[in-house]
DNA sequence: CAGAATCCCACGAGATACTG
DNA sequence: CAGTATCTCGTGGGATTCTG
């Protein structure tokens, strides 16, 4: 349900291929639907949808939906989906920290 | 490559399925390829050899062939791969604490 | 705007069998 | 023992279209 610090090569995820991207998002305050489709450059909106129940409903995320014309819908951090910002820090410091040197190592070891 | 203490929900990953386990496996030294087999109950030859090559690729272990009969091969953490081992255990650690926590909240939210 | 409904495809990964 | 070689299947996730 969500990766973390996966720009070009995913390393270290945390559930699936958006959420830790999503978690992120999130981390400054609530977030409508279309707020996260920008930085999340590319999701279409059927797996925004997808990953966001599948986090609401391990208790990660709370769904707020404002009755009206046009809809409104915010979704923000629950406590406990705040929790993972540590382990998803210190994921995101090795990559920082390391993730050049798998590169490298990559480059190094010829081409698959 | 590597994913973090899946138990039962892969909430926490680290590369792909299984390269989290194989990195606790040789948290504590060097193993050979049918060693690994046994803790990671239900991997197959094929997917072991994959993920072990992409994580020699990324600098992550080092393959030792030893020449003979019977073929004897050793993996061991590089010292780039035991970087891992902190970042990782902050995320065992997170899944410890809050899993349970996960768990209840997906039988509250009314089964999928 | 926030999604639901479909369709579709690539790929991760398991099962099985074979080899130096 | 330490793999390689095939075959196969499920499904994650993208594209597209439609709606309250």
């Amino acid at each position: 349900m969500f990766r973390a610090c996966s720009q070009v090569t995913p390393l270290i995820q945390v559930g699936d291929k958006w959420t830790a991207k999503i978690i992120r998002c999130l981390e400054a305050g609530p977030r409508r639907f279309s707020e996260l489709r920008v930085p999340l450059r590319g999701i279409t909106p059927k797996v925004l949808t997808e990953t966001l129940r599948a986090m609401e409903r391990d208790g990660l995320v709370t769904r707020t939906a404002y009755a009206g014309i046009p809809p409104r819908v915010e979704y923000e951090l629950s406590p406990l989906g705040r929790t993972l910002l540590k382990p998803l820090a210190a994921s995101c410091a090795w990559a920082e920290a390391h993730m050049a040197e798998v590169l490298r190592a990559r480059e190094v070891h010829e081409p698959l």
